[in-house]
RNA sequence: GAUUUGGUAGCUCAGCUGGUAGAGCAUCUCCCUUUUAAGGAGAGGGUCCUGGGUUCGAGUCCCAGCCAAAUCACCA
């Protein structure tokens, strides 16, 4: 925190952050309160008037908007500039002797044209009215000061053509300072509101069908439902070691356990792993277990619940990413993991034993280690050889025993579990089982993973005890789903970039100067 | 973690084989009552990411480091 705050302090403020803070004092000394406290009266939101005036009609004859000054264009006596609230921006028109009606005239010559700048908030009065250009502009009567900004915007403009002058287009200043990117960037806003449509859709989908929303431990102490490695912290009153989610499923299960139908939740989960354009230390997964199904019912669940956020967010199931349309119209392409690897190999894996499956990984190229057993070979295979085939919606299913410890064995082939996921543009999307509820075969897959770990499998499950004391009390008969919300929304907003979908995408600290200032000391 | 590319004014970017730091927008001053990516004219503004080195001289060349992006490896 005091590091931080150095670097704030050790800035050197730039000709503009003079110049504004100048002005801000001006201002006071004018007895104009820079930041004042007494709410604003909007009446109207700038891309209500631009659709709906009427110049016949001359309705907004008294509107009142508020937000950002973004442009200014001043021609003496009169002058036009753009107002931006959060619906978009209008043009306004100022006119001195409008705005001053008696002989002094400060409000309009100092006021507005010397002490307000790009980025200042403004309240503005007047009536709605169309240019000689046919703009549809507010021609301003009273002008207020709302807040005074102390740094400079930087000044993106899109001419007629579309093209976009002097973009603020670095992706670290974009990134690490999203509010400016917000404000100056064309469709960064967009892509949170589709964030948001994909968000509501699902809940709506889930809570029309009966299911609650539910919340657990972000706080774990032993991180299940996961192959990952997670964060680990420290309750001090406790004195022990707490583990931040990598997965929520275990939580979940518990609450099926408890007598609930059917419970979901948007899970923050946290891996403390590599980070690259597709993954963020922290990320969100979308999960929902509900009881008395099998994952033959999830498919159909997860199709239309796909089906329905593509419509929410785009009014129709064929969706753009980058030069492919991806149609999310039911119903998917469902074939098995064994069938796949069989089609685009020419490999029949079926009962085939670990050395077996070693040596047809040889003979594919694929690279293998001691530690890998029969699942994590077959999977290999899969990820090297198939997986980026499925570019439209494809429900892979019946995956090997081994690769899913949490999963039911296959109702008629016991090397197999009843899973599936769903791969869209090559990659994994969501993944779903008929859940495992044989505390003892539970039991058994844990201690199987115990075994991966100590032959060096890092990302091995851990066993977790009170999830089995559950199990022993009984779960019915469940499926469950998890969907990566992240990577949904970057599908659904064509961006290659977890950090696009993302407000904040975690960013190394700038510590350079700061570093200097502690030696100083 | 590896490789590649980049970091110059508030923003976007030039800057050649090493020789006084440049442009557009923004800012400031002056003029101007319906303009529109930018009304007209003029002026000011720099820790060239940081620290070393080579050199008479480094934004430029060399070394180390910091930050970012892209590609690859691993995970969702």
């Amino acid at each position: 925190m005091r590091e931080i705050f150095k670097i704030v302090m050790a800035h050197q403020l730039s000709e503009q952050e003079i110049q504004r803070r100048e002005d801000l004092q001006q201002l006071r000394e004018l007895g104009i309160d820079p930041y004042p406290a007494a709410l604003y009266p909007v009446n109207a939101k700038a891309k209500q008037v631009v659709d709906e005036y009427n110049d016949d009609e001359k309705n907004f004859s008294e509107v009142c908007l508020a937000g950002r000054l973004m442009s200014r264009r001043i021609m003496g006596k009169a002058s036009f500039a753009e107002l931006m609230d959060s619906s978009g921006r209008i043009q306004c028109y100022f006119n001195r002797d409008e705005i001053c009606e008696g002989e002094d005239k400060t409000l309009y010559n100092t006021v507005f044209k010397k002490l307000l700048g790009i980025g200042d908030f403004i309240g503005i009065k007047g009536y709605a009215f169309k240019t000689q250009t046919g703009q549809t502009s507010i021609h301003v009567k009273e002008l207020t000061v709302l807040a005074k900004s102390l740094k400079p915007l930087p000044i993106v403009k899109t001419d007629a053509d579309g093209n976009v002058h002097d973009a603020f287009n670095d992706p670290e200043q974009r990134y690490r300072q999203r509010y400016v990117d917000l404000l100056v960037n064309k469709g960064v806003k967009d892509v949170f509101i589709k964030r948001n449509k994909v968000i509501s859709a699902m809940r709506q989908f889930f809570d029309e069908s009966g299911y609650m929303e539910v919340e657990t431990p972000v706080l774990q102490p032993i991180p299940g439902g996961a192959a990952a490695r997670p964060f680990i912290t420290h309750h001090n009153a406790l004195d022990i070691p707490l583990y931040m989610r990598i997965a929520n499923e275990l939580y979940l299960k518990r609450l099926i356990v408890g007598g609930f139908d059917g419970v979901y939740e948007f899970s923050r989960n946290f891996r403390n792993e590599g980070m690259d354009r597709t993954h963020n230390p922290e990320f969100t997964v979308m999960e929902i277990y509900v009881a008395y199904k099998d994952y033959n019912w999830m498919m159909d669940f997860t199709e239309e619940m796909i089906e329905r956020v593509a419509l929410a967010v785009h009014g129709t199931t064929e969706v753009k990413f980058g030069d492919k349309t991806l149609s999310f119209q039911r119903p998917f392409k469902r074939i098995s993991m064994t069938d796949s690897i069989k089609e685009h190999t020419g490999v029949d894996i079926s009962g085939m034993d670990e050395d077996g499956l070693r040596n047809a990984c040889k003979q594919l190229g694929i690279s293998v280690d001691k530690s890998m057993g029969r699942g994590k070979l077959i999977d290999e295979i899969f990820s090297e050889k198939c997986e980026h085939h499925y570019i439209q919606p494809t429900f892979i299913t019946d995956y090997p025993k081994e690769m899913s410890p949490l999963c039911k064995m296959h109702r008629n082939d016991e090397t197999l579990t009843e899973r599936f996921e769903l791969m869209v543009n090559g990659n994994e999307l969501a993944n779903a089982y008929s859940e495992l509820n044989d505390p003892i075969d539970q039991r058994e897959r844990f201690e199987e993973q115990l075994k991966l770990m100590e032959r060096g499998d890092d990302e091995a499950m851990f066993i977790d005890q009170d999830f089995l004391r559950a199990l022993e009390y009984g779960m019915p008969p469940t499926s469950g789903m998890g969907i990566g919300l992240d990577r949904l929304v970057m599908l659904m907003t064509n961006n290659t970039s977890i950090q696009e979908v993302l407000f904040f995408p975690q960013m190394r600290p700038q510590i350079g100067k700061a570093k200097q200032e502690e030696t100083a000391e």
